[in-house]
This record gives structure tokens, C-alpha cells and sequence, in this order.
DNA sequence: GTTGTTTTAGAACAAATGTTCGTTCCAGCC
DNA sequence: GGCTGGAACGAACATTTGTTCTAAAACAAC
């Protein structure tokens, strides 16, 4: 990646915000016209430039065949979550089945870069009200990403329905001979105890999103 | 978002892959070749019927002016956000000069949703080591996302070097007369009080992100 | 069957767009 | 001054590519 001059700067941001804002690439008239150039050819003569020191992939005779690759501020793909509800003691979750199961449904989604994901399948997002998941490191207005799953293995983070109780909680589980232990993240909290039937998992933690300000 | 044919759905998988392949949208003659159709016009055809339908978004008399508008499974974009190493009491943060700042230099990189950066400028990731911070909620191993600034707002939570100390750590700045308040984050937890210029902001907390598992 | 609608075919056209080439401008240098 | 190489200019050209039109095939409803 060598040095560009300011107007291959220029050209490069150029082609970014078009290809961001109308979602195909500008032709080289295009980009003469949105960076106050005055020859297809300069554009040209400069687009092969930045070729060279390796911003972008031309392909040759092909209509807007500009392809962005620079890493700097490159662009990877998002995923969308759906944000289905919140969660907070004393209420349920409304999870949704799996075979009800529609992104384009829910009002709200939250946009989370792939590595968060990691190819799994059944996420959602829920919003975190009030502080009684303190214990566990999370805080009210956290958004946690869930997983879909019935059953965890022990010491993951899950959310959990206690029937009895009829409260919703975060915590760690653990399946102890005859009980269910459940563990608070926070090592001076203790642990509530289970019986096996009163709990019913209806996902587990996989991450935790706080943005302040 | 009506119902599709098979045929329509293929030329839609089509171009999404072909986008992400390529870096820019096919041609109505790469869709022929591509689904194995027989004639542009059967594409221009179905083409207009997946616009009407809301999938995509045709820009006309454009070559390649295809965007696809489709929020269920992809697109949105995430930023690149350079992890520049970590923050734990008695290190100092390895906070890049204004003028030294380039993502591409920094070995680990983290993508983030543009939601979460929301425009800002010279924004970077810490990882967090040790447990110094759970009183503000933050956990061994998460993940910080901080914006370099030299002031915060009262109740702002930011990273502060003490120097007297030679600690770093994350609290709730407040600045009061002669002094400084660094709050912790929870409430049972007193602050600590400090001289003026005995503390160094690095930058504020823009978003904490915890991964588990 | 008839009728009407949807879908496909193929070709021709016009506009969009990449490419090329001779020329000009200009700064640096011998 | 004269030479040289990078950069810009402008026009012409060739290809790519969207668009349109007519006819036919396929399909559904009656």
C-alpha cells in the first residue's frame, strides 16, 4: 500500500460513500463528476494508480466493475438481530419459536458484526430493564445477545424461568444431583438453588452489548 | 414484501453473492448466464417483479444498478476498530498519538456496528485484564470501546491514569472544587478522591462488550 | 375448445460506459 | 534553452448493457 496523492484520496472516499449510499459502484463519469475532475481519462490515469498501490480491483471492460480493498475502513458484513423484548425479573420472555421465526418481523434489530455471531443460528437480542442482573455484570439498558437453546451446559450463562417464582433471571448454571444450582457472576453473591422442574431455559447468553452515553 | 417465484428467489441468492463476490452488482446478462436463463428480457422481467416486491431497488438506465434492499439476511456494514492492547491497574494504556493513528498498523482488529461508533472520530478497543473493574461492571476479558478525548463530562465514565498511583482504571469522572471524584459505577462502592493534575484522562468508554463462551 | 393473463424468446436499438490516443501543460534537470 | 517524465485534456471509438417490441409459448379459468 504506497502513498496516494490528495486527489486519489479524494477518489477513493468517492467511491466509498457512493458504493455505501447507492449500493453500486460509480462509473468512471461518475466519479468525474462527483470529484470535480475534468477527463474521463484523468480519472482513468488515477484510478490505475490506485490500483497499483492495491485500494482497489478493477475489472477490466466491465461497466462500474470498481472493487473497494482497502481494509483500512473496510467494510465486512453485519448481521441483523432481532431485539425481541426485554428482560426483567418477574417477567416472561416472549421467545419466539423457532418456527415463527422472522427478522423482518420484529420493530427493532440490532446490527452486530459477524465474529459476534459466529455462524449461529436462533439469535436474538434483549434488552436488559432494571438491575436485578447486577450479580451477573450486567446493568439496566444492556443489551444481551441470546441464543435459542433448551438445554446449556454447566457454568454457562443462561436466562432462566423460574415457574415457581415466576421471574426471569440471568445466571450461571450449574446441574447439581437432584438440585440446580444457579450461580451468580459476581463471586460474593451466593447461589440460589432449584428444584430441577421449577426452571426453564429459554436461551443462553452469548454476549453482552453496554453503550453508554 | 410479497412472495417470490423459485426462479425470482434464485436471481435474488444470485445477487447477493455475486455482490459479495465481486464487489459490485451483475449485469442483466450476468443474471442469464448465472441462473441459466434464456433471454435478458425474462430477466428484466422477473427483475421488475422482485423491485415491485420490495427486494431490491432499480436504478434505471444504470448499468449495474441493482441495490439490494433485503434487511433479513445481510447488509449493513461494520467498521473495523483496532484493539490496541489492554487495560488493567498498574499499566499505562498505549494510547496512539492523534497524528500516529492508523488502524491498519495495529495487529488485532475488532468489527463493530456503525451504530455503535455512531460517527465518532478516533475511536479504539482495549481488552480488559484483571478484575480492578468490576465495580464498574466490567469483567476480566471484556472488551472496551473507547474514544480519545483529554476532557469528559461529569458522569462520564473514563479511563484515568493516576500518576501518583501509576494506575489505570475506568470510573464515573466528576470534577468539584479542588478535586476529583472518580466514581465507581456501583453504588455500593466508594469513590476515590484525587488531586487535579495527579489525573490523566485516555479516553472515554463509548461501549463495553462481554463475549461468553 | 376459447379467452385472457403470465412468462419466455429473440432481436434490434439507444444509451451508458470503459478505452485509446494524440496533444498539451508543467516542473525538474542537465 | 532543450529534454524528460508525470499529469491532464478532449475527442473519438468500441464494448457493455439497459430497454423495447413483437411474437410465441405456457398456463389458468371458464
Amino acid at each position: 500500500m504506497g502513498t496516494l496523492s490528495s486527489k486519489q484520496q479524494h477518489i477513493i472516499d468517492f467511491i466509498r460513500s457512493f458504493l455505501v449510499d447507492r449500493g453500486y459502484p460509480p462509473s468512471i463519469r461518475d466519479i468525474l463528476g462527483g470529484c470535480g475532475l475534468s477527463s474521463t481519462s484523468v480519472v482513468n490515469y488515477n484510478l490505475t494508480i490506485v490500483e497499483r498501490e492495491g485500494y482497489i480491483r478493477r475489472h477490466h471492460s466491465v461497466s462500474r466493475g470498481i472493487e473497494l480493498i482497502d481494509r483500512a475502513s473496510d467494510l465486512g458484513y453485519c448481521l441483523q438481530v432481532p431485539i425481541i423484548g426485554q428482560i426483567a425479573a418477574g417477567e416472561p420472555i416472549p421467545v419466539p419459536t423457532p418456527d415463527t421465526w422472522d427478522v423482518t418481523a420484529s420493530a427493532e434489530t440490532l446490527e452486530v458484526s459477524r465474529d459476534l455471531i459466529r455462524g449461529r443460528e436462533g439469535v436474538y437480542a434483549l434488552r436488559v430493564k432494571g438491575w436485578s442482573m447486577v450479580d451477573a455484570l450486567i446493568n439496566d439498558g444492556d443489551i444481551i445477545l441470546m441464543q435459542y437453546v433448551n438445554v446449556v451446559e454447566n457454568g454457562e450463562m443462561a436466562a432462566i424461568w423460574l415457574k415457581a417464582e415466576k421471574g426471569a433471571t440471568l445466571k450461571k448454571f450449574y446441574g447439581e444431583p437432584g438440585r440446580i444450582r444457579l450461580q451468580p457472576a459476581n463471586s460474593h453473591m451466593q447461589p440460589i438453588y432449584a428444584e430441577p422442574d421449577n426452571v426453564e431455559i429459554q436461551g443462553k447468553v452469548i454476549a453482552v452489548i453496554r453503550q453508554l452515553v
